[in-house]
DNA sequence: CACGCAACCTAACAAGTGTTAGTTATGTAC
DNA sequence: GTACATAACTAACACTTGTTAGGTTGCGTG
């Protein structure tokens, strides 16, 4: 039989595989294969371990997705508040702008499974998982209100844009990039900066006629 | 027994349900509900059915999944053909491209649980469903791509844009807006408008300083 | 060397899944 | 009234799911 080394080719036989292990499992695959289709004994496997152990670091399937959500969150969070942060005092608009939606795409398309997991099985899970992220999730909603607000009190923004609309349109149209992007056609940064060509100036040629 | 009055409140005793009866039902269902927790048992019970009954209509769920899939598809695609085929003959790019994002967005949200049902679940069904509805979304995604080659060759599109970059955007933006628009908070219309605005002049004001 | 704890395994449970085969009721055509 | 097709029902199948209870292993500490 076979059977011995296919189980070897996923489990590296280092020390505990643990709860942070199992996390990382977890984000992986929802990120990759969506909530419905992975059960927990395809984590395990993956993960080295058996099903049940999984029962020893978590009490529930939704307490393993919902941790997930929540750091995924707070790992895109984190780095838009730090990409705006660092900006120079009398940064414009547009360059304040553009470090924050390169930010929220680095850490979906770079950084982090927990991010792309996320924004792929958050329509998924179970109502009751996503009620509880929620608070997550509003938090980070109000960290680009706030912002946009800012520049549209500045008068850098036009000043009939709505600023909940416009941050919808933006964190939707950012995740949307999640279900096509392929790093081997291009840079996640050219990516960064397409978009924000069009959020800032958009589409049309300057009409000089 | 109240079981047969529980029965009556989702079965209308009306004639049959047939095909397009069940299709209707696990359309709504699978927009709801997303793809994974509506099982035919489920789909069967809304439609006033038994679920071994499907299979009298059906091979199986995944030739459910995929006629909704193709048809959702379809319903968008003629929505937005014959919109653009509508317009005047001199219409403006600006207004063709108006009207296009409108009734892309009017099919998703208004129109057909057939299209909203294939932007939810599409990225939650077997690879082999996804495969075998690639070709329908080709073809609307062809029509777009054709739309804005047009547009940019006519010169009103700024010629650094790439029209399938520009395609996956504004596609993605748009079927965002499945996952937070209330039509209690606005009409589609009023959320088309919007949208145009940015992707045509951007959101920046302009800078006359 | 014994103890204890962390991390895992084994084996089973009840519930739900898609699917199938055989049967039944209802109408329509000859 | 017989024949036939339509549209459903019933009951079971093999399987997968999340979950639980109890047992086992190995390692570090005293």
């Amino acid at each position: 039989m076979s059977n011995l080394e296919t189980n070897q080719v996923t489990q590296q036989a280092r020390g505990p595989v643990g709860r942070e292990g199992v996390l990382d499992v977890a984000a992986r695959l929802f990120r990759e294969q969506g909530y419905g289709s992975v059960s927990l004994r395809k984590i395990a496997q993956v993960a080295g371990i058996k099903a049940g152990s999984i029962y020893y670091h978590f009490g529930s399937k939704d307490e393993i997705v919902l941790s997930i959500l929540d750091t995924g969150i707070m790992a895109v969070h984190d780095e838009m508040r730090l990409a705006v942060s660092s900006q120079a005092s009398d940064a414009s608009a547009e360059v304040i702008l553009r470090a924050a939606i390169t930010a929220h795409l680095r850490a979906l398309l770079d950084v982090s499974d927990y991010s792309s997991a996320n924004v792929r099985i958050f329509g998924q899970v179970p109502q009751s998982v996503r009620d509880a992220n929620l608070p997550t999730r509003r938090s980070y909603e109000a960290e680009w209100d706030s912002l946009l607000a800012r520049l549209k009190a500045n008068g850098a923004l036009k000043q009939d844009v709505d600023v909940r609309h416009l941050r919808l349109m933006l964190i939707g149209a950012l995740n949307a990039t999640l279900e096509w992007f392929d790093p081997k056609r291009g840079s996640v940064e050219a990516l960064a900066k397409n978009y924000a060509d069009v959020f800032v100036h958009g589409i049309l040629e300057k009409q000089d006629n």
